[in-house]
DNA sequence: TATTGTTATACTCTATAACTATA
DNA sequence: TATAGTTATAGAGTATAACAATA
């Protein structure tokens, strides 16, 4: 039964391709969650910690040890926010120079993954798994 | 970065899959991971753990708990092995009774999340996961 | 009253290393 | 020596509930 279902297919994907990042990405000392978190910080800068939680899909109460440890890494800011409730987050010169680093070895990763495909079969795999990822 | 990669892509689409089966089979107070192993133990009685590890990814040692809170629940059973040092596993008559109530629900889950392709695009989502699942 | 960030706490899942009993 | 299962332990990742500051 296992075998014939797409739960089940889709985790064993996204662990090889998760063992793929690790073993890459991974050497350079950062988990995945970390680098969206940092590209999504990089994309947005000035993004507070709640609205960020929600785009990563974690509690907000979540996202502060996070946050701590990249602020302690040296590649993180919680600045003054909009109102005197919030933070805004910015990337450090340091942050931006390590996730370019970073960004290197993901598109290098991707590439890897995206050689076990034809160029129109990965984008078919993407229009697929946006069909289900759709939270109904 | 994030919402052209591969991985990020399969997450998402592995998180909401995930979450429908938590909330629909999940409700009858078990698992993903235990309904893995119930399955594979089903279909393949008087299993060892350390094979049995090894086909659901686990350490052995990862394994015992799970084992343990399967027997404690009266679904399985650790039997003598083939040797001395062995366990052979089986599916109790009450985690067979209970596997199968599992399975109907597991069956209802897939269906739903297949609504979500045309017959044709979950054999060739199929494929393309299975491409990637290989480990190089 | 509601929101933002934080803390304290706990739970799940998993691995590593060391142990025992067998082989 | 090698293997099967177990234990003790630790770490990552995450959530819930309660709190202070601010809106």
């Amino acid at each position: 039964m296992l075998p014939q279902l797409l739960g089940y297919e889709l985790r064993l994907a996204q662990q090889a391709v998760f063992r793929d990042f690790e073993s890459s990405v991974g050497s350079l000392g950062i988990s995945a969650g970390r680098v969206g978190v940092l590209i999504l910080v990089e994309a947005n800068p000035g993004i507070a910690q709640s609205p960020l939680a929600l785009a990563v899909g974690l509690d907000r109460s979540s996202l502060v040890p996070l946050l701590d440890q990249l602020e302690e890494a040296g590649w993180l800011e919680r600045r003054a926010g909009t109102d005197r409730r919030s933070n805004g987050l910015w990337l450090t010169p340091a942050g931006t120079k390590r996730l370019a680093r970073v960004k290197t070895q993901v598109r290098a990763h991707e590439k890897r993954i995206a050689a076990r495909l034809q160029p129109q079969e990965r984008a078919e795999l993407m229009r697929l798994l946006r069909l289900l990822a759709v939270t109904p």
